[in-house]
DNA sequence: GTGAAAGCGCTAACAC
DNA sequence: GTGTTAGCGCTTTCAC
């Protein structure tokens, strides 16, 4: 009952367990012949190793599995960023253990500390707490860390992100070559420093223009509502920057309910599937999970090899993509 | 160096190793004195519990780990499944190890295989190769699988499908209701078990009014050229149902091309995001991937915890969401 | 080139 | 209640 172990093997094969180890492991200095014979054995009784039990004794003490924390799995953006993570540690023999945040501080304190207990070779995380001091505490000394996406405090690591703040300012500056004044900036509650940073873009661009700021500051399912507020100021814009997706589909859709999607410019930030297919088409700053993901996997496949120093930060350039409704005149 | 063992906490408590265990675990015999200066010592070290070495000599032998095979991570369908499988395992202390597939057999059986060597305590699994015989011998015997979104051949056992035979029935007598009578079906290569259940559900519709069949199986990238192929027809069709969601897309764009968005009929098969914002909305036979996930997680649950009895299929309804291209007169 | 003995960090079984 | 002994399946060390 239960599998067969490599002592299993060893008698069947009439050698010791160390010569079924070591051909197992493809050590070369086995006699061709007993190495036959093992591979016999191990054919017969359909003998697979146990990784477990060789992780325990191991030197390297490698798990060949790495955590990935993202705030949420289902979700385009961390899909994406999650397959080219996946991309990167397939061909090195590693396996992806995941996790979604939701944004709650909690879980992610919960999920970081058990892919610790299984000893996963390296953490990518997306913060969602305010706080990343616990990993000193909870993480086997040594594991590397990347944080993605999000800037981390109290833990320094290696970081990519997104250019939020210069995406942010093409998006404005590219309203503003168009001729708009009144630009209004939709963003979510500056809780992370990534709505901090997108802000910051759009201030930059209306400050070397000389234009005066307009913004709104919602929880991202508060799009439409938000928008339509702007569309019944006074003095409404004349055009929208959206800085996170799921404002950029709220302002699509209240625009679309006043009839104003061909009256009012959007541009948002992160593409979205179909969104060359609107009308009009939708201009946005992309940024490029795939790249983040492939990124902060390399990074942390380094550090996992062995490299030093002090922690690096990357930036993962954004795209503008003009496709009609940022082009529209004022 | 290393993180401290539970002989280590032992010692600095004063107390035995088994105690150690006794109050890591939670077992209630302790004395509440020496269990107060385990988890001082456990403190003050810094101790953290090694899973692999306790799931090596515990009995129930579980990992909490249950592998998840399925076609894309990156791709939103893949991705809203996964996260209702990571759902069902999160409350239960359980996580999930993921891989993506491409539609390779060889990647199946090596994945798979790996995570058959890993122990984890089930399998989650969205056939690509044409065979899954493979699993008899690979699979730690008692675990436990459960297939997703397609049918498996040289293996029994649970299987969790979406009713495509139905839905592209209903798709295809939504637009006979509309009063056309030259409907074309778009669908992939039928290699695998999905679209040909989706061309019979077609075919059951058109077969039921009286009405020709006219079908193009293609490659999925290959949405546009064969739009374009069907449009060029002596007697075109006025509606197509494309019976995937990237042949979907790429009938979108066709009709855009040539113009013919507001006069020919679509009906997709999976809604796609932004799909009721497009002009003609889209109509679409929903899937329900989230839906799929958790009934596929609850199956593996039960199964791991004990369930007998014979596999059993699951059917995960479609819904038809009528928004406007599917309604378009013939 | 091969094998015997030790032990990774932990829990099971059973004594005390 | 608590400790002792054995050993999960494997790799290491070191002797042969």
């Amino acid at each position: 009952m239960g599998r067969p172990t490599m002592n299993d093997v060893a008698r069947r094969a009439g050698v010791s367990l160390k010569t079924v180890s070591r051909v197992v492991n493809g050590e070369a200095t086995v006699d061709p012949a007993l190495a036959a014979r093992v591979r016999a054995a191990v054919a017969a009784l359909g003998y697979r190793p146990n990784l477990g039990a060789s992780m325990l004794r191991r030197n390297d003490r490698r798990t060949r599995t790495i955590g990935l924390l993202l705030d949420d799995a289902g979700d385009p953006f961390s899909a994406l960023l999650h397959r080219a993570v996946e991309d990167e540690a397939h061909p090195r023999g590693v396996h992806v253990l995941s996790g979604s945040l939701d944004d709650d501080p909690d879980r992610e304190l919960e999920l970081a500390t058990a892919f610790a207990r299984r000893h996963a070779d390296g953490l990518i995380l997306a913060p969602a707490a305010p706080d990343q001091g616990y990993l000193a505490r909870e993480l086997q000394p040594g594991t590397p860390v990347v944080f993605v996406n999000r800037p981390a405090t109290g833990y320094r690591a290696d970081t990519v992100l997104a250019a939020n703040r210069s995406g942010a300012a093409a998006a404005t500056r590219h309203l503003i070559g168009h001729g708009h004044r009144r630009i209004a900036f939709l963003g979510a509650t500056p809780r992370f420093a990534t709505a901090r940073s997108r802000r910051q873009g759009y201030r930059d661009a209306m400050r070397e223009a000389g234009l005066p700021t307009c913004e709104a500051a919602v929880p991202e399912a508060r799009g439409p509502a938000a928008t339509a507020a702007l569309l019944a100021l006074a003095e409404p814009p004349t055009a929208l920057f959206a800085a996170e997706h799921r404002l950029t589909v709220g302002a699509l859709r209240a625009l679309r309910r006043e009839g104003l999607h061909r009256r009012i410019a959007l541009v948002g930030f992160d593409d979205l599937p179909l969104a060359d297919l609107l009308e009009p088409a939708l201009t946005v700053v992309a940024e490029d999970p795939a790249a983040m993901g492939r990124a902060a996997a390399r990074a942390l496949f380094e550090r996992i090899e062995g490299r030093a120093g002090e922690p690096r930060e990357i930036t993962i350039a954004t795209t503008l993509i003009p496709r009609g409704s940022g082009e529209l005149a004022p």
